[in-house]
DNA sequence: TAAACCTCATAACAGTTGTTATGTTCAATT
DNA sequence: AATTGAACATAACAACTGTTATGAGGTTTA
């Protein structure tokens, strides 16, 4: 097994133990221990705790980045960008626990603005891939020319990162096919140049 | 001074540390030196550390709740809708503020059961001013009768809280005029009966 | 005036934290 | 066969955590 194959297990026993107990009670002791190990593994693979926790950020952009390219195969027009989106959702298992560990971080990078500028980072990478779908589409005429790609990538963004939100916090929150039908009605309203 | 307000000034005191330096370092130490005293203050108002979080949880609820009744005084129709939705925006320090605690809060109950209920509890009660309201513009054949106003007060509330974060995560987002122009938007493209 | 009480300071407690140094096992290399 | 180094285990360290007991000082009450 290689040394970067390890690091990424010791990530994802760090995001069992934060989706499990939450961020502030994953210490060194709690990984090693959801590992079936001592601490000796994790102080082996990362410096400090800092460079684990920014590693197992990066997992998050990562994860979100796949999702968002695995779900754009075999789609056109509008149901790619639909489907993008969706990477965002808690539609699965999977992807509710990138939410809850998202999250986590976010909070977390609260009065951290070293952290913040991480999550603005990786929230810029996810956002270009949805500004160059919006540009395609544009260039397909399928987009009202009056758009502007990267504000309106924002503002997709952000409903859908509300609907994820709404149904970590909400109990009676709209369904995952809401969801989707919620963005699809967005798309449709205002941005397609004819109802689709 | 009362017992209550004594207690508001370390909840306060308790914000300012979370804004500053984050949840996790909002010891009872960093909350009595903020407040220029000793923990004994802490301890004598608050029986313990889970009591005070709770607290200053509920400050959240409190604030936003003060924020947008005070937005719907002597405005009606759409623009009553969109001042009550601004509450949730950062158009201010304060709003600003807010809406940092209330996300170093959200991180922070991953993985915590009991504390995101209280979440859904206080999401709950300002959703119901939002669903209230739709009603109101409903009666009032304002808005389109095929809105259901539970589902379009999600919709809604996702949307604002996802602007909001998107301005806390990132660098180059919508600005304030933008976000409230896409509310806007979305509530006349949307939800009006006729274009607003 | 004395007793009760509220408000807070101080200090000690045990537990947990990240970090570091050292030791051990075992496979690969020379 | 000797040596090197990777992959861990173990243990100790100081720093920090929330909690609690004790006591001081001042104000109110009896």
């Amino acid at each position: 097994m290689s040394q970067e194959e390890r690091r990424l297990e010791v990530s994802e026993a760090a995001w069992r133990v934060i989706v499990r107990e939450g961020l502030d009670r994953t210490s060194m002791r709690a990984i090693a221990q959801e590992m079936g190990c001592t601490t000796g593994v994790v102080t082996h693979y990362f410096r400090n705790k800092h460079e684990l926790i920014l590693f197992a950020l990066h997992q998050v952009t990562e994860k979100l980045q796949v999702f968002m390219e695995k779900g754009t195969q075999s789609v056109s027009g509008f149901e790619r960008l639909v489907a993008m989106l969706s990477a965002f959702l808690p539609l699965d298992v999977e992807r509710q626990d990138i939410l809850r560990v998202w999250l986590a971080f976010l909070g977390y990078a609260v009065g951290r603005e070293n952290l913040m500028t991480e999550h603005q980072h990786s929230a810029a990478r996810l956002r270009a891939l949805v500004v160059q779908e919006l540009q395609q589409l544009q260039a397909a005429q399928l987009l009202r020319k009056d758009i502007d790609p990267t504000i309106e990538a924002n503002a997709l963004l952000a409903f859908v990162n509300g609907l994820s939100l709404d149904w970590l916090i909400q109990a009676d929150c709209l369904t995952a096919e809401q969801q989707q039908w919620a963005i699809r009605q967005y798309v449709s309203d205002r941005l397609a140049k004819k109802p689709i």
